[in-house]
DNA sequence: CTCTCGGATGTAAGCGTTTACAAGGCGGGT
DNA sequence: ACCCGCCTTGTAAACGCTTACATCCGAGAG
């Protein structure tokens, strides 16, 4: 810098003012300023910069499964409008338990972030004090937390609408497949879509059975043993909403195996379901992380900045994975 | 740092060198610098110690479509070592010209990383130049770039394996799934598999028909397009060879819809594939971004570095989506 | 013509570490 | 006893920026 400053003429002071694009600099000297910069190919070192003026430019993100689809699209929506604005996007991929206490155990976000995005964890108490006392604004996707910025779905009613149109469909028997509910991991829109599930049932007066709530863990694996254990019952459900398409997907390739006619209705309208032609909830998840980012960006430079909460539409999408309970059910009963 | 130095009554660079487990420290005085910083909580600022130090702790990696199953697994797999070591990792996507103009007109990792990983991109010499002018050790993952380590499979041979499996079963008319092949985001890989599809048919004496060569945009829709100008050929072929299982998995949405029989291989082995009965070659991705991470690592801690080599090996994974010739085109011809 | 005020620029003190170098202490070899 | 060398610790100078503050200059107001 000192550098370019000498060759500019100027001091290093207005060579800084100038390549962060303040005001009060005059254009002959910017130019001037410019062209010494461009001429030795300079770039201010981030480092320094950061140290000098104490924001890091950077903003943490914190997933629970960073290879599935749904966090990768958060990511990469996120990742997008990041890099567009020079921020750098660090991941904490908060898979297993170990992982998740060395987390909350040194905290190494401190020090290290103007920001924090969380996608769809549930924390404790403890967790959500220590993320606070980073003293940067959060915002969640998928989920509220208190005190932090927010952008989600309803999962409580687009998951009522997807046990609606099952139930629309004349289903009476209606089957649920849901993560298991591991305490340490525990996601809450699990909670929600299972929530949805049991209130829904209830007001339209059926009851609600917990052999058919299957509680398995996520993934294509889950969803298959699921649907063969429901298919393994006296009285099997005609129709079953998976928590995640991933799940669906398992189920789906459980009733091919089986030759078995199973509505499945899905959630998220994973790049596949169209594929598989699975019904499902759909919610744009590349576009959450976009405006999450977006959000993120706000709280870090307006200085007074509020939580905000952003609610984004879903829409049943209709496909061939399910069907009248009459139709199939007379043929396999 | 000084606050820590005081309260264990020593000087702050004796507190660093404590901290950073420099073996120079006797016991005694070390374990009063250890719970000095603990009772106040004290973490080094990571931007401060990287200015003095000289280091970033950061490695660039460089994928052209982040959001990509494939791109997703290696970020994934060099994640998790690269945090196990706390490097912080600094992801480009160069998805589109302008991005990646964009990156190598400013080359934002000029004094931000020690090293950089980049993923199954085709680099122009230029741009090979630009990336060793940073100055840093260089792995690819997924091929081979001059001068830079590498982590990858046999793609010749592994897609070679691909088409001789559908000669062993008596195709003959076999047609490709390729990805258009842009100038400015050619991968490749898409190359080498094109390459073997080529030998492979010449070297058993077949003719190469352009028409059966179908290049596409990668992605679901790519092979559904390809497959059903494919299937619209007055001479179909009887088997077709994907570039990748996603391109495979349009194949055969295609095929169902259209009620034809076509046996289809892909590559990858993509988490869907067992799903689907694809037929494929399976590579491991994650592991090849853990390989890749870990000598990342090597290249920055071993002062005389030089490229390694590592070639992972491939399996073919047989699966319900190929059979030999007869059994189907007997009934559809 | 002087006073004031605002904009452009320079000066220099940080920012919080690392690290070369110096200094001090202590044991062992002679 | 003395010197040498090793090990531990302290001192202070970077590292490469940002920014509060001071300075200077010219224009418009009175």
């Amino acid at each position: 810098m000192e550098d370019v400053a000498r060759l500019a003429g100027v001091s290093s002071a207005t060579v800084s003012r100038t390549l962060r694009g303040l005001p009060n600099v005059s254009d002959e000297t910017r130019n001037r300023v410019l062209q010494a910069a461009a001429s030795l190919s300079y770039v201010v070192s981030p480092i320094a910069s950061r140290l000098a003026s104490g924001r890091t430019h950077t903003v943490g993100v914190i997933v629970p499964y960073a290879a599935r689809w749904f966090f990768g699209q958060i990511v990469a929506g996120a990742e997008s409008v990041l890099r567009e604005h020079d921020l750098d996007l660090l991941l904490y991929n908060l898979g297993d338990a170990a992982a998740r206490q060395r987390f909350f155990g040194q905290l190494p976000l401190r020090r290290r972030v103007d920001a924090v995005l969380v996608v769809a964890m549930q924390f404790t108490e403890a967790e959500i004090t220590d993320l606070r006392s980073l003293g940067v604004p959060i915002v969640a996707v998928g989920h509220d937390v208190p005190g932090a910025g927010c952008v989600r779905i309803d999962d409580l009613s687009a998951a009522t609408s997807a046990i609606q149109h099952l139930l629309s469909l004349g289903h009476r028997r209606i089957g649920m497949i849901s993560t298991y509910a591991d305490q340490a991991m525990f996601l809450p829109v699990a909670h929600a879509r299972r929530r949805a599930y049991i209130d829904t049932l209830t007001a339209a007066g059926l009851p609600v059975c917990d052999e058919l709530v299957m509680s398995v863990p996520h993934g294509l694996d889950g969803g298959e043993q699921a649907m063969r254990r429901l298919l393994a019952l006296p009285d099997p459900p005609t129709a079953v909403f998976a928590e995640s398409d991933e799940l669906a997907f398992g189920a789906l390739s459980a009733l091919r195996r089986t030759g078995r006619h199973v509505s499945v209705i899905g959630f998220d309208d994973h790049e596949l379901s169209a594929l598989l032609d699975l019904t499902t909830v759909r919610q744009r998840v590349f576009e959450q992380g976009v405006l999450a980012a977006g959000m993120l960006r706000r709280a870090m430079t307006v200085s007074d900045w509020t939580p905000e909460e952003l609610l984004m539409p879903t829409t049943l999408v209709q496909r061939a994975s399910t069907w009248p309970v009459a139709v199939r059910t007379a043929g396999t009963g």
